[in-house]
DNA sequence: ACCGCGATGTATCGGACCGATACATCGCAC
DNA sequence: GTGCGATGTATCGGTCCGATACATCGCGGT
């Protein structure tokens, strides 16, 4: 999962370690606390072992200019290969189960952007199909065992019933959308999208269900 | 997290792995989609080398009666042991950071039954302010970057917002109804505190909010 | 002039947990 | 009588996290 978002990151700028992981908790923080230095590093290692990414020492443009003087110590910035875009465009495109769990799908959908709408049908659907059976899940505790457990796990299992539920309703906005006309696109890549005020607003589902 | 679960489930009967593993997943279905045996069976190792748990073969009683016919394979039952109840006290009662994230404060909820209302008190606020954290660090996301973002980040962002004011309004619920006398408003269960078993807990609120 | 301190920055290590896999038994339906 | 799904125990490789260590930079306080 951490292999596909840093190959997602890197291919809208080449970026140092830090960096990369201030982009990486802005893009996933919806799911995701903080990714670990712990996984980040040996990660990039194992990207640039493979070839999807190139890792090169900053150099303070000509090195001989000021030699020693505020040496400008580490920094190394990771650079995408052409290669990296193909295994990122190819692990976008196959889905395993792990797409469908919490943290792979989150992954996915923040790079919807970069995926084509036919997989991106797939991908919402496997998803919401694997919400339902969760729900299922929770439907039948709640209701076979419910006397077999104390008032905090039924809490609990609410809550939890409650989320699947509207998880559900969300992907099916989304679905929906996606079916019917085409969905927002990256306002970079100028497809679809030309102002974002009120024509074809490119928002996904209108899930602001206010509190009464 | 998986030791203080074992812990837990012990408590109320005496398992084998397979027992322990459905119990489980019954119990934190709503948080984890179900423990692997990868970890189960490693975990419980640790838990009996460090005395909070025996192991026992099953024996088809009087093993004089029946000797090798239908030869009742494996099934090793786990007991929890006087140690281990001490252990699983402390586990509840000492809050670290891991207790507040998604996992850590799922399994504590889930045992509130056997913890005192102070600590569930410290548990549910704890738990509150990390998801208030977790809530700006989003709407700073939506407000300050939203421009840097795709609409689908950002969509993803906002269900996540969403999800995090959902769940702080749960647990205003939850923390009302523990501070203002310990039985809350759900069904009538006569005595609140008074009876200590698995019978009748003291019920968290109700945030039935129904859908039109 | 000096110092601390928080942000920036790279990196490792032990441990928790998962997914795949292997293997054996039981009851039951075909 | 045979396959097949549920029951049941167990290991292995790999991903990721939390703690930790260490170094530099700019800034405000004294």
């Amino acid at each position: 999962m951490l292999e596909l978002a840093i190959l997602g990151l890197l291919q809208e700028a080449p970026m140092h370690g830090y960096e990369l992981r201030k982009e990486l908790t802005a893009k996933l923080g919806a799911i995701r606390a903080a990714i670990s230095y712990g996984s980040l590093y040996p990660t990039l290692r194992r990207l640039q072992a493979a070839g999807w990414i190139t890792e090169a020492a900053e150099t303070p443009a000509t090195a001989e200019e000021v030699p020693a003087l505020t040496s400008r110590r580490g920094r190394v910035v990771y650079t995408i290969t052409a290669e990296g875009k193909e295994r990122f465009a190819q692990l976008i495109a196959q889905a395993g189960p792990e797409t469908y769990d919490d943290t792979g799908f989150g992954v996915h959908f923040a790079f919807f952007a970069r995926t084509d709408q036919a997989t991106r049908l797939r991908i919402l659907e496997g998803r919401r199909r694997k919400i339902e059976e969760r729900r299922e899940g929770l439907r039948d505790v709640l209701g076979r065992a419910a006397e077999r457990l104390d008032a905090y796990t039924l809490e609990l299992q609410r809550h939890g019933l409650d989320a699947c539920e509207r998880e559900v309703r969300w992907l099916e906005e989304l679905i929906a959308n996606e079916r019917s006309g085409r969905a927002p696109a990256d306002p970079r890549t100028g497809t679809a999208d030309g102002r974002r005020d009120n024509d074809s607003p490119p928002t996904p589902g209108t899930s602001r269900t206010e509190r009464p």
